[in-house]
RNA sequence: UGGGGUGUAGCCAAGCGGUAAGGCAGCGGGUUUUGGUCCCGUUAUUCGAGGGUUCGAGUCCUUCCACCCCAGCCA
């Protein structure tokens, strides 16, 4: 569908604490006016809605700024990382809208000048290269209320550190054998600071500069320096992030660089559903989904295949806010956001899920009345053609042979009108000998054509429908919540919450109009919900649907409380 | 008293000493050839709790409570 621009989506964005200290930055002059910030993810799995949050808020940052957004893999472990990642995210950021024109950086790229900046970490006595093991320097730390105690290699010499680190660096030592550390305070308070590693041999092979090192930097060296480099005045980051700011700006003051400012939000939660990439990669490798991309995933990939569009994600991003204290949104609004979005954009069309079929009795046998319908109740879209006979298809759910009071849909006796066609009465149940409803014998009224009648009387009900004859079959599929837990995160094994129901498969019949849509065309079934070709399975001219989300339900709602009362 | 943070409605979230925005959800009503959309109305005498300062406190001070983050050679 056609997109408007990121940025556009909201006419005035809401000030968040972000917004206003950025302001104040610009307005002071700082760093002379200019606002550069940066998406950093690390290449180790897919974009998710969190992640959304995060680049709507950083490039929405320098857009009204008048600043710029860089791209920035943060590829400094490469046993967690792969080109199929990085990828994806960069497929997934322009799908959101957003567009960082040349600035695609790596920390890889940095690797030599990070490398440069701990040698002269050591020449200033401020780093060391420590030959404990991994468990030894576990145990030294001290816990969150002792303190910890010295390395006894923490004060060798510089040049001995600057031997030893260049030795590490040429790969004379097996992996783990030593790291190089900040000479800091163990006895801080704050554990960050107790002498951080900040390279660590791994004789690992990186995606990109394959085997040129064998030493990589920690993140809390490297991303502050990545970050300085590349000249970003504001680095936004999430809430556990804050008690790394001290090292952060610690290593910075040290090297005497370009000192950009971090600031801290918190992370996006939301109902029913998982945002960490540990849960998110089981989901995949364990097979509970069918990859990164399954309609069901909070993925970027996932939710634009299931039909979500860029537009309304980036209101949603808008909608939320940006804030200090942990938060847990309600899906619904995220829903909302789609919906509203889909209702002004989607054409319709009549789709029947669940057919009952449905037999005119007084409509000639041969008969077909070729409908020209609007694709959109309101706003022109054109029309399409849609054919009208004898023996028809409605959905099951809206016929009762015995209606709960308020069901103003089909039950015999009663008159509904069929979408955009004709009135009818149902005159006739036919059951097979099971008991079960197979065929609805029903009279049209050939002067309700078009769906009113000249004498003016109403009906409560309307009904979509598909000519048997020329209906086309289809898959679609039924998408709904892949948990059942509004907060599976919090629960000891969040696979064990996963709704058995998320995906129901059905065959379904489809007005003819719909035969040849492109994959990933959006549209609204009426009265069913919003769905779209699927983009990996439809074929020429036999499109796979996806459920993308249902409409409002008010019926069913009143039905339920009806029912179970409450 | 390890350190760092956060508490405003069911869920988000404004509020920056002058008398509680907005959105979602909910509820009530209207329109409607989608029980959709749209429209109108309604929803916090009170801001985690107590005490204090002030003419005036969600905003300042103070005590307490609750929750989140930190002891990777992950990010």
């Amino acid at each position: 569908m056609s997109d408007k621009p990121a940025g556009e989506s909201c006419q005035s964005s809401p000030v968040n604490f972000i917004r206003a200290r950025v302001a104040e930055d610009v307005a002071n002059g700082k760093n002379g006016g200019r606002v550069m910030t940066r998406f950093p993810p690390e290449p180790n799995g897919y974009l998710h809605l969190g992640h959304a949050k995060s680049i709507c808020l950083n490039f929405g940052l320098s857009k009204e700024f008048g600043g710029v957004t860089n791209l920035r893999l943060d590829d400094t472990n490469p046993a967690k990382e792969e080109v199929e990642y990085v990828e994806s995210i960069q497929r997934d950021v322009k799908w959101l809208g957003f567009d960082w024109d040349d600035r695609m950086y790596y920390a890889s790229n940095y690797f030599q000048k990070l490398y440069d900046f701990a040698e002269a970490l050591i020449q200033k006595g401020r780093a060391y290269v420590d030959d404990q093991t991994a468990e030894e320097i576990r145990a030294n730390r001290g816990t969150l209320k002792e303190p910890g105690t010295n390395s006894p290699w923490r004060d060798r010499s510089v040049e001995e550190n600057l031997d030893l680190f260049r030795r590490m660096r040429a790969g004379e030592f097996p992996d783990g054998a030593r790291v190089l550390r900040a000479k800091i305070d163990m006895a801080s308070p704050n554990v960050v600071l107790r002498d951080p590693t900040i390279y660590r041999i791994k004789h690992v092979r990186h995606h990109r500069t394959g085997d040129a090192w064998c030493i990589y930097p920690m993140y809390d060296f490297a991303h502050c320096l990545s970050d300085s480099i590349e000249g970003v005045t504001h680095s936004i980051c999430t809430l556990e992030f804050e008690n790394n700011r001290v090292l952060y700006d610690w290593v910075l003051d040290q090297l005497g660089v370009f000192h950009p400012q971090q600031i801290e939000f918190a992370r996006l939660n939301l109902t029913h559903t998982v945002l960490s990439k540990r849960k998110l990669i089981q989901l995949v490798k364990e097979g509970y989904t069918t990859g990164w991309d399954d309609p069901r995933m909070p993925t970027l990939s996932g939710v634009r295949r299931r039909g979500y569009t860029a537009e309304s994600l980036r209101d949603f991003c808008e909608r939320i806010g940006v804030a200090r204290c942990d938060n847990m949104v309600e899906f619904g609004l995220l829903e909302h956001c789609l919906r509203e979005d889909l209702n002004a954009r989607a054409p319709r069309a009549m789709a029947v899920l669940n057919p009952l079929k449905v037999v005119i009795e007084n409509y000639p046998e041969d008969q077909v009345d070729e409908f020209t319908f609007p694709w959109h109740p309101e706003t022109d879209m054109g029309s399409r053609t849609v054919p009208f006979s004898k023996v028809l298809y409605i959905e099951r759910e809206d016929f009762r042979e015995e209606p709960p009071k308020g069901f103003h849909r089909l039950y015999p006796g009663n008159e509904v009108r069929l979408r955009y066609a004709y009135y009818i009465t149902c005159r006739e149940v036919i059951k097979n000998e099971a008991g079960e409803v197979v065929e609805l014998r029903c009279t049209y009224d050939p002067e309700s054509r078009g769906g009113s009648s000249p004498d003016g009387r109403k009906v409560k009900g309307t009904l979509h429908w598909v000519s048997a004859r020329h209906a086309i079959d289809a898959e679609v599929r039924l998408y709904d919540l892949l948990f059942t837990d509004p907060n599976p995160g919090a629960a000891e094994d969040f696979t064990a919450c996963i709704n058995p129901n998320s995906l129901t498969v059905v065959r379904a019949k489809l007005e003819p109009a719909l035969k040849n849509v492109e994959p990933g065309w959006h549209c609204q079934f009426e009265r069913l919900g919003y769905f779209c070709a699927d983009e990996k399975d439809s074929e020429p001219g036999a499109p796979v649907f996806n459920r993308t989300a249902t409409l409002k339900d008010t019926w069913g709602k009143i039905e339920k409380k009806q029912q179970g009362g409450r």
